[in-house]
DNA sequence: ACCCAGGCGACGA
DNA sequence: TCGTCGCATGGG
């Protein structure tokens, strides 16, 4: 279905939009930029934030219709569209999926996830920051980085600071930000960006292996932040990082590995596993489902009542 | 108080 | 090459 845009006074509508939910995409822990706003409006959810330096404020009718305040037509089809990833067809991709079971359910139980096309160096900052860290911190940190380093954009927002501003910083300098022990990584990030060595643009048209070691060459950033930096930063479908909660899924759900259905949309199926996995726990404990005792089972005797 | 979080580097076997 | 441990900080 095509997208229907139309400007109005204080923004630009957009409707005929279709698997998209502003929620589940920018609270699915791929995008720690946007915060949602209280909405005195019951029927449209209000989101604003930031992506590739600019601001925006956001609204999603209950129709499902995008509302992209003070936006030309211009800046939302060179930019927004894309970021938001509105040229991609998700009926076909989750259609595809749902051949399997597991990941029908997952796409069923959030199924406006879209993945985002974020800049390479914002989301490499955010997966160097997300190690061995929670989203809601890693939310916090990320909005001290911009407010310390970065240029003030609109309504308290700030850009995310360039390479060259954290490349002339030490650990101390970062103090305020409450990283921890992220903090050297996000500087070796910085300056090897900064001086050349590492160069993002050649990287977005590399190989994968080769664009995955190349990014490893980033002291604190090893095989799962490298592949999230690559499928939120580039865009690589193919990755799909493995951290603790994608290893739960594997360990339960899939043990022999992904089905074929989802081969060519590995990084895709990872988000709605992810999400899943993440929020909706009472579909994967292995406790409840997997180990509860049918009641007859519960009737039958135990090994040691048999042999006694 | 305790365990855990979108891991990684250092170290020893 | 593989397991194990410490790392900063704070949420639940």
């Amino acid at each position: 279905m095509p997208l229907t845009v139309t400007q109005l006074e204080n923004g630009l509508l957009v409707e005929g939009v279709q698997d998209f939910s502003l929620s589940q995409i920018l609270d699915c822990g791929q995008c720690f930029t946007f915060s949602k706003l209280d909405s005195a409006d019951p029927l449209t959810e209000t989101w604003h934030g930031t992506a590739g330096g600019r601001y925006l404020k956001i609204a999603q009718r209950q129709d499902g219709a995008l509302l992209f305040y003070n936006t030309s037509p211009a800046l939302f089809e060179q930019f927004w569209k894309s970021y938001f990833d509105l040229d991609t067809d998700y009926a076909h991709i989750k259609s595809i999926l749902s051949q399997d079971s597991v990941l029908a359910k997952a796409t069923q139980y959030a199924p406006g996830i879209r993945i985002l096309r974020q800049n390479a160096w914002e989301a490499l900052c955010c997966f160097i920051i997300s190690q061995n860290n929670n989203i809601k911190r890693i939310r916090g940190i990320v909005e001290r980085l911009c407010q310390s380093f970065g240029e003030e954009l609109e309504h308290g927002f700030f850009s995310f600071p360039a390479p060259a501003v954290l490349a002339g910083c030490c650990v101390e300098d970062l103090a305020p930000l409450r990283c921890g022990f992220r903090a050297k990584y996000l500087i070796d990030a910085a300056q090897k960006i900064h001086s050349g060595e590492i160069d993002l643009q050649a990287i977005a048209v590399m190989p994968l292996a080769q664009a995955r070691s190349e990014l490893m060459k980033i002291y604190g950033i090893g095989p799962k932040v490298a592949d999230c930096a690559l499928l939120y930063g580039f865009y690589r479908l193919e990755c799909c990082p493995m951290d603790v909660w994608m290893k739960r899924v594997f360990a339960i759900l899939y043990p022999n590995g992904l089905p074929d259905c989802a081969k060519d949309y590995i990084g895709i199926a990872q988000q709605y596993l992810f999400h899943y996995a993440r929020t909706c726990p009472q579909a994967f404990e292995p406790k409840q489902e997997v180990l509860k005792p049918t009641p007859q089972e519960v009737l039958k005797p135990t090994p040691q009542e048999v042999l006694a």
